[in-house]
DNA sequence: CATTGGCACTCCAGACTCTTGAGTGCCAGG
DNA sequence: CCTGGCACTCAAGAGTCTGGAGTGCCAATG
């Protein structure tokens, strides 16, 4: 029973039983694929598997298939990452080559929606982490007596909002009190890193006080709202898409979709996942299977995860999601490729 | 045979087919409600109904479910809308009340997860649209030599981005060309309302082109980005929670709810059917049932939307979206008690 | 004339049985 | 180490049966 062999069975069994959707049996097996030898060597090589817990039977007398640990095998005993064949290169210029990209949000919801369609997935695409980025511009606009409106820009190009209320007991705000705290702002924040803008808001929030007591109430909540703003920018927000072919092949998941459908509204839980996740620096992608992950409404599941970023930094990180039976190559080869699409698009 | 009592048998299948998603029978349906007549003449009146094509049976000797009419004239005969349950309004104040609500996305995000654990069902609420509001403020700045991101307030406190990226042929912009380029959008388009602002902006990518001819390229990227963030106030935007809803009560829908999913995720669909939905001026709430929905995967649902907005004014839609066979009193209180909270909580 | 009890009829759902075929493990022989 | 043969197992599918819920119709009744 040579070793090179019995991984070739393994291959097979998870081709098959991916193909198919059913326990794979040796016969079968020996048919479809020129193992050169016959069914019963098979099942000399079946019950070695089985004994390292790569494959097992649903009922006694019926065909294999993969464990979770043996997904993993079949993974890590890929070759090498297979290229796209050229219908998906074709798919994916047509998915995403056409069209000027307007901005960030509009390039992620076209790519999320391309990988889902790409690979028959859930796919998610989380938002570029700006713990690195700096801040460009702070701008304050007056909405109404005791409205402000503060937004945040980064070098990233990403935009964040927040509406600041001015609390009743305060005075109400005048038109050159936003245009002195505005510059204010701005100066103790520009080209700063989130981190160091947080800092350097105390300072300007005191001299403010000092200067205008008055008006410290005001200063003091749209510097909250600038904190919560420059702190998003390290919190993780994430785009989705393909949610409908979860329940597509029926058969997908053994128990019931809800629990992933959970999951995944519960966004926390994905991009936790996500975050986890440790590419091998080989292929540039992570591959996470069945009780590998540990939340429990993903047990049978899988995720095939990469990191994208520009000018080789990665800065975040995308991925799909399936059932364990799952095709990894072409998942695996979908998602590096869809990344590094990303990462060319988003290099400055 | 009196007509009154016609309609209360209607009302007990609806309720009781609601409530068991099982045919309901005349014998079960004098046990369970106090109709004071027996079987037999329940079947005299089921007859009755039958022929007007409000209830219907899946096959011979089974018992009846409403059709699409029926519900139709179930939720027409609604004596009034039914006040919340304190458990409900319970329900509402702990998932909407608690917490600062830091900016419209974050208000929407948490009220459309309320809306849907309130009814069980996916939950729908359109950003407001904005096609009255007026510009605020429009920011621009630079982000490196040929890329710009362009930032539209508006005075609802909607942001809107655009990243602008400066053709190769043309020259690098400077700080200063940004600085003026800002000054002369924002007295063109300020104050206005978005149609009335991309009509100025012509004028303003003219004047600029006369006189300062070697950037105009710049310019009409800029206004073109602007233009394009203006449209995208009268444009739709959704956010949407629930969508395990559809497959937790697995036998929601008869078919299959890979083309409902399907649906949800082209939020065009949704939009646009939203959108044509008139309110009922005296619930401020509508409903659409099964084949009511033109569109075809989603034969076999039924939303309840209402209007919200700020003092009165409808900037925008809300609702659910569900299975035909509903609570369709709890829906539609739920519905109408979610749109009014947020219309105070937007009220400026 | 609406209502009611009785009655014959229909037909689905679930339980039960039977058969079939794919698949296995093991063993003896190459 | 491979292979063919053989006995054994067991799930899935096809039939068959039966109970029960439900219906429609009709004659009787207040």
């Amino acid at each position: 029973m040579t070793e090179p062999r019995r991984l070739a069975v393994l291959r097979a069994i998870v081709e098959d039983y991916v193909a198919t959707q059913e326990p794979v049996g040796s016969k079968a097996l020996v048919e479809r694929h020129a193992l050169g030898v016959s069914p019963a060597t098979i099942r000399n090589d079946m019950a070695a598997l089985e004994e390292e817990g790569l494959i097992a039977q649903p009922h006694t007398s019926a065909g294999r298939i993969p464990t979770d640990k043996g997904y993993r095998a079949f993974v890590d005993g890929l070759p090498a990452v297979r290229p796209l064949s050229p219908a998906e290169r074709r798919a994916i210029d047509r998915l995403l080559g056409n069209g000027e990209p307007v901005d960030l949000d509009e390039v992620l919801e076209r790519t999320v929606r391309a990988l889902a369609q790409l690979t028959h997935q859930v796919a998610v695409i989380q938002y570029p982490s700006l713990a690195r980025a700096r801040v460009r511009h702070v701008e304050l606009v007056q909405l109404a007596p005791r409205r402000l409106v503060l937004v945040l820009i980064t070098d990233s190009g990403r935009v964040e909002q927040r509406s600041v209320e001015i609390p009743p007991d305060a005075p109400e705000v005048v038109a050159d009190l936003v245009t002195e705290l505005r510059g204010r702002l701005n100066a103790a924040t520009a080209s700063r890193r989130s981190d160091e803008a947080v800092a350097a808001l105390d300072g300007v929030v005191a001299t403010w006080s000092a200067a205008r007591p008055e008006d410290s109430a005001a200063a003091s909540v749209v510097a909250a709202a600038l904190r919560s703003a420059l702190d998003a920018t390290r919190e993780e927000r994430m785009v989705l898409a393909g949610t409908a072919n979860l329940v597509r092949g029926a058969g997908g998941f053994s128990a019931s979709v809800a629990p992933v459908l959970e999951a995944i509204e519960e966004q926390v839980v994905v991009l936790r996942l996500l975050a986890e996740m440790a590419d091998d620096p080989a292929s540039g992608v992570s591959v996470r299977i069945g009780r590998e992950i540990v939340h429990s409404g993903l047990s049978d599941a899988a995720v095939v995860a990469s990191g994208y970023g520009s000018g080789g930094e990665v800065v975040a990180r995308l991925g799909i999601l399936g059932p364990t039976r799952m095709d990894y190559p072409t998942s695996i080869a979908a998602v590096r490729a869809v990344a590094r699409y990303l990462s060319k698009v988003l290099a400055p």
